[in-house]
DNA sequence: TAAATAATCTAGCAGTGCTAATTTGTCAAT
DNA sequence: ATTGACAAATTAGCACTGCTAGATTATTTA
C-alpha cells in the first residue's frame, strides 16, 4: 500500500514548492508581489490547488513565517559561544537579530508585520515561535529578577530598531552605538 | 478678487474631507478597507478627483499619519509635567507613548508601519516628524552622553513594545513592568 | 458670443483573493 | 472489461482593488 504514502508524500512536496516560491518571490520583489495567481504559476498548478493546502493567502504568509522563526532560533543560539560573558552574549544575540532582521527583511516583515494566523501563546503554538524567545531569554537571566519580563522588553527593543531602521526613521549609521546602549543597559552599567 | 480665494479655500476643505474620512473608515474599519472608492462616496465626488490631491493612496495614509504625529508630539509634550523629577518624566513619556498606540491603533499603524510616503530626516521634512522625537530627546537628555542615539534606543524601544504588544507577542498584562524596566534601564539603576 | 481652459465624470483596464460548477483522473465493485 | 463512486484538478467568473484615458460639463477669458 505504498501509493496512498506516495500521494501523501507527493502532496507534502507541493505544499513545500508553494513555500518556497512565496518566500523566494517575497525576497526578490516583496510581499505584495506574492499573489495566488503567481504562485499556481510557479508551481504549476491552478489556483484552487493552492487553497486545498492553505485556507487563504495569509496562511502562506505564516507558513513562510514559521520557517523564519525557526531560523532565527537557531541563529540566535548559535551567537551563544560558552566562552563569552554574560555581557557580551547580550551583545552577541541582538547584533545577530539585527544581523537577521536586517539580511532577510521580507522573512522579518512575514514574521513580525503581515498578517499570518499565527497564534502565539497558546498549547498548540508551535515550538518554533517559542525557541527564539528562549534563546534570547538564556543571555538575559543573569540580569533579570523577572526572566520573562526583561526578556519581553529586550526583544522589543531590538524588534523597536529593526523596524525603525528598515522604515528609515533612526541612522543606519549609529546601529552599533545603539546595541551597545542596550547592552549596557541591560547589564546595568550606565 | 475672493472668487479664487474661495476656491482654494473650498479646495483645501475637500483635502480636508478626504483625509478625515479617511482616518475614520480606518479607525472604525482599518486600514484595508479604505479603498478610494469609498472615500469617493464620503465626499461625494468621483474616484478621479482624489487624485487631484493626492498621488497615490500612500499619500492619503501618509496625510492621515502626518496629523498622528502631531497629535503624538503634543501628547509627549504634555505628559511632561515640571514638578516631576527626571525619571518620573522618562516614565511618564514612556506611558504617554504606549497609551497613544493601543488608543489608536489604525493611526499608529499609518505613522509606523504603512507605506506612506513620507520622508523623514530630509530638509524638507515636515516639523511634525520631528517633535516627537524632540519630546522624547527631552526627558532622555538628563541620563545620556549622545542624546540623539539615546533617545532612538529608548523609542526603539517603545516602538517594539508596542507592536509586540498589538500582535499579541508579549503579556499585555506586563505592560506596566516592562515600562519600570525601560525606565530604570534609562536611568542606570538596575 | 466664441474660444480656451479648468473641473469633473463616465467608463474601463489590469490586476487581486477567492469559489461555484465542471471536467478529468483514479479506484473498487460488478 | 465496464460501470459507478469518489477524489483531484481545472475552467470560468464574481466582486473587489488602484488607477487613468477620454468625454463631458462648467467656468473664465478674449
Amino acid at each position: 500500500m505504498g501509493i496512498s504514502e506516495r500521494k501523501i508524500r507527493e502532496r507534502s512536496e507541493r505544499e513545500r514548492r508553494i513555500i518556497v516560491a512565496a518566500r523566494t518571490i517575497a525576497e526578490r520583489d516583496g510581499w505584495a508581489s506574492v499573489t495566488i495567481r503567481r504562485l499556481a504559476e510557479e508551481i504549476e498548478y491552478s489556483q484552487p490547488v493552492l487553497y486545498s493546502h492553505f485556507e487563504n493567502r495569509d496562511q502562506i504568509v505564516g507558513a513562510v513565517a514559521l520557517e523564519g522563526f525557526g531560523e532565527l532560533a537557531a541563529i540566535l543560539r548559535a551567537a551563544i559561544r560558552p566562552s563569552s560573558t554574560s555581557k557580551e552574549r547580550v551583545e552577541d544575540v541582538a547584533t545577530a537579530y539585527l544581523d537577521f532582521a536586517f539580511a532577510r527583511p521580507a522573512m522579518y516583515e512575514a514574521m513580525f508585520v503581515l498578517p499570518t494566523g499565527l497564534r502565539f501563546a497558546r498549547s498548540d503554538t508551535p515550538p518554533q515561535l517559542r525557541e527564539g524567545f528562549g534563546a534570547m531569554a538564556t543571555v538575559i537571566a543573569p540580569f533579570a529578577q523577572d526572566v520573562d519580563t526583561a526578556t519581553e522588553t529586550f526583544w522589543a527593543a531590538l524588534h523597536g530598531l529593526a523596524e525603525l531602521e528598515r522604515h528609515g526613521r533612526i541612522r543606519p549609521a549609529f546601529r552599533a552605538q545603539r546595541i551597545t546602549l542596550i547592552m549596557r543597559m541591560v547589564s546595568g552599567e550606565l
